[in-house]
RNA sequence: GGAGACGUGUCAGAGUGGUCGAAUGUACCUCUUUGCUAAAGAGGUGUGCCCUUUAAAAAGGCACCGAGGGUUCGAAUCCCUCCGUCUCCGCCA
């Protein structure tokens, strides 16, 4: 959410950001209807303001003036009714204008069309060459009983699959791994619900948008598709103490994603499910442009350095504007090599939103002058499981067919290959 | 799932139709006095929006007693719906 009143002020600027994103919304039109909400407010007010006045003085008022007055308060509480009436109609309307006003993309974002205009700024590590034939993530767990694909889809449907065996025992490798990574980097761990209340999807800037990218339950709750929802929504109306920021948090989470509208896209395999676990880097911080972008560096730099310590290759992007979220002002990608497809896939997103996030869910703090402000969100995927597996797999194997385990696992896994 | 109680400012807690943005205590800030790891006295201290201006502020208006509706000339107070908290019973990983 952008401030109304920056919006008047800056309304070309608000205009440019709208189309580099390729969002599409009337800020002319959203202008005249604030023109009108303010008129009818003041008319409402002047009017409520006569009518407390008014109201001092009944008690006290002779029966004759008693009558007289009271009749023409009936009056004037028609016309106010009516007035009003026509303030929540405004308001509404503007309401749902104001929540499709994307924030402002940073210069340094790319013009572009979509994902494929995203500019590669680092790439790094050695991609693998193979002396013999190899397989896909798909062969290679299967073969390793890693993974059942068969039984998913008999139990699940549709993208579902088990995790088995050594495929399970990498999972808790890699988390508790990453947990111990991320929290020696001062996050605080922490457990989300992810059963939100779909208010919060709208917190996060996730909607307004395709409500059919979500589940829902029957009492109306949404299924999160990432832990930055119940994170955000953590200290929603709260007033926070300047003394505790950063605010750092790495969440962990399972993510259910329908993927509605990609039914023809990676359909095979664990590059697209409905359901995965996910940690998440979440930061609250003071309301400063120069403090989101060093943060919004740190926690990308943080899952890069996840990943170099695993030793997979990978690129980073700079999404384009039309890769970008509602609210996001820039964002960076980083994108694994997976061999046998011979191209980079996204494992991570990196966020910073300046208040926006923050005005919706209303976060503030208070600054040294112990003036209330809005504060700044960041988020960045930390590490989403069983995507990763993808890259592990197929970069480490070995001919004869094992998956060897990256140095830092080793302690976690328990032994350094996974052989038939 | 059944029965009941409750939701007020930093916190505690009054208030059941007008003089209530809201008693009192508490916390915090300023001042005074005594004089010292403190007490007493006085004053002050919320948020959002609108408007006139502005560097900022300030003045004025409106709203806010969990949220949203309703009744009424007028609602913290009465009615309805929802959300939440607590207690008891039941069920249960």
């Amino acid at each position: 959410m952008l401030d109304i009143k920056f919006i008047r002020d800056n309304k070309e600027l608000v205009k440019i950001g709208a189309k580099k994103k390729h969002v599409d919304v009337d800020i002319d039109a959203l202008l005249v209807l604030d023109d009108q909400r303010r008129a009818v407010q003041t008319s409402v007010e002047a009017k409520r303001a006569e009518q407390n006045a008014v109201s001092l003085k009944l008690p006290s008022a002779d029966a004759d003036l008693k009558s007289s007055l009271l009749e023409s308060m009936k009056k004037l509480k028609v016309e106010l009714q009516t007035e009003e009436e026509n303030l929540k109609k405004i308001m509404k309307d503007w309401q749902t204008l104001m929540l499709r006003v994307p924030n402002i993309p940073d210069i340094s974002v790319p013009e572009g069309e979509n994902e494929t205009d995203n500019k590669e700024v680092k790439i790094w590590g050695q991609k693998p060459t193979f002396s013999f034939p190899a397989g896909d993530h798909l062969e290679l767990m299967t073969c390793l009983h890693m993974v059942d694909f068969e039984r998913g889809a008999k139990v699940h449907g549709f993208r579902g699959y088990f995790l088995t065996g050594p495929g399970d025992k990498h999972y808790f490798a890699i988390w508790n791994y990453a947990l111990d990574f991320f929290t020696k980097r001062g996050f605080s761990p922490i457990i989300p619900p992810v059963i939100v209340r779909k208010e919060n999807l709208y917190g996060t800037a996730h909607l307004p948008g395709d409500v059919e990218d979500y589940y829902m339950t029957q009492d109306g709750d949404a299924l999160a598709g990432t832990a930055e929802v119940p994170l955000m929504a953590y200290h929603s109306g709260e007033v926070l103490d300047l003394k505790n920021f950063p605010i750092k948090y790495i969440g962990f989470s399972p993510c259910f994603r329908r993927e509605a509208g990609s039914h023809s896209k990676d359909v095979k395999g664990l590059i697209r499910v409905h359901e995965f676990y996910k940690m998440e880097q979440v930061v609250l911080c003071e309301a400063s442009h120069e403090t989101s972008v060093k943060f919004h560096e740190e926690i990308n730099r943080n899952t890069e350095e996840f990943i170099e310590s695993l030793g997979i290759p990978y690129q980073t992007v700079i999404n384009c504007g039309a890769d970008l979220g509602l609210g996001q002002v820039k964002k960076y990608d980083i994108n694994l090599w997976v061999p046998k497809e011979g191209k980079y896939r996204e494992i991570s997103s990196a966020s910073y939103f300046h208040d926006f996030q923050c005005r919706r869910f209303n976060i503030r703090y208070r600054d040294v002058l112990g003036k209330l402000k809005y504060a700044h969100s960041l988020n960045c995927t930390a590490i989403p499981t069983p995507r990763i597996l993808v890259s592990m797999v197929e970069n480490f194997q070995q001919a004869d067919g094992s998956v060897l385990i990256p140095e830092v696992l080793k302690p976690y896994f328990g032994s350094d290959s996974i052989k038939k």
